[in-house]
DNA sequence: CAGTATCCGCCGAGATACTG
DNA sequence: CAGTATCTCGGCGGATACTG
């Protein structure tokens, strides 16, 4: 059943395993979004609709303004989400999913329900290996 | 169709961007891991099957050997994989995915692959950016 | 062969202060 | 309101040398 998980063929591997990879490979193009501490977040948030500035800073307590501006930025650049500016005074400017945004969070909200359904036996593991270490000493 | 994503109550989300969800959340904990790296490179290179250091440094040809040992062991730490020492020598270490190891690879793989499918548009979409962005200048 | 032990540079991210 | 502009720090990750 998750056997055919393992049938990633050596061509297919050598294919993401190799050498250019690390700098050029969509997958790390990608992966250095997730990797992100608040992308992620951030997009997640957007998927509720269209947020502006500080909405989206409510909604995400713990990032600073400057994280905030940044990493809006950066998914804006690389087309995940809109940025709209209404030149109001005060000014508005509105943050959205664009369709690339909203089908990154298919897979990726898979990943994410595969999250919580593991990370107990996860944290349990971590635990236990770290006792099974501090074992070692005496 | 990509409707049903838009869908994540108010509730949910929440849930997910809490105040502890950056220090406790598990889909933190499972990031983190997918941040690394080489976390998933070397997932991804098991998953052919079980592997001895050495190969798995052949296979991830840029990987120093201090991030190899540390990845290896923070992954077999979190229940990815098992780390199983033959005495004989010189000594024989393998490597294998462990049942946890190749269901995260299930999901992770989709996201592969979305990455694969859409990065030609990201990258598009950010070289449009940063041409839009140094006319502002002229 | 399969690791440790050090030293070091880079940059992601926070804190704080300022602006159109 | 929605941002810049600086300063700063911790930690990931690379390079190199050594070991059971």
């Amino acid at each position: 059943m998750t056997d055919d998980l393992s049938a990633w063929s050596r061509a297919q591997i050598a294919e993401i395993v190799s050498d250019d990879m690390v700098e050029n490979c969509p997958v790390r193009d990608v992966l250095n979004q997730v990797a992100g501490k608040w992308s992620t977040l951030l997009l997640m948030a957007l998927s509720s609709g269209p947020m502006r500035f500080a909405e989206l800073k409510r909604m995400t307590p713990d990032i600073s303004q400057r994280m905030l501006t940044k990493t809006l930025r950066d998914l804006n650049r690389d087309g995940y989400i809109t940025r709209t500016v209404f030149p109001t005074k005060p000014p508005k400017v509105v943050y959205d999913l664009t369709a690339t945004g909203r089908s990154f969070l298919e897979p990726f909200s898979l990943l994410v329900a595969w999250a919580k359904d593991n990370h107990r036996q996860i944290r349990d593991a971590r635990i236990e290996f770290d006792r099974a270490e501090s074992d070692m000493v005496s």
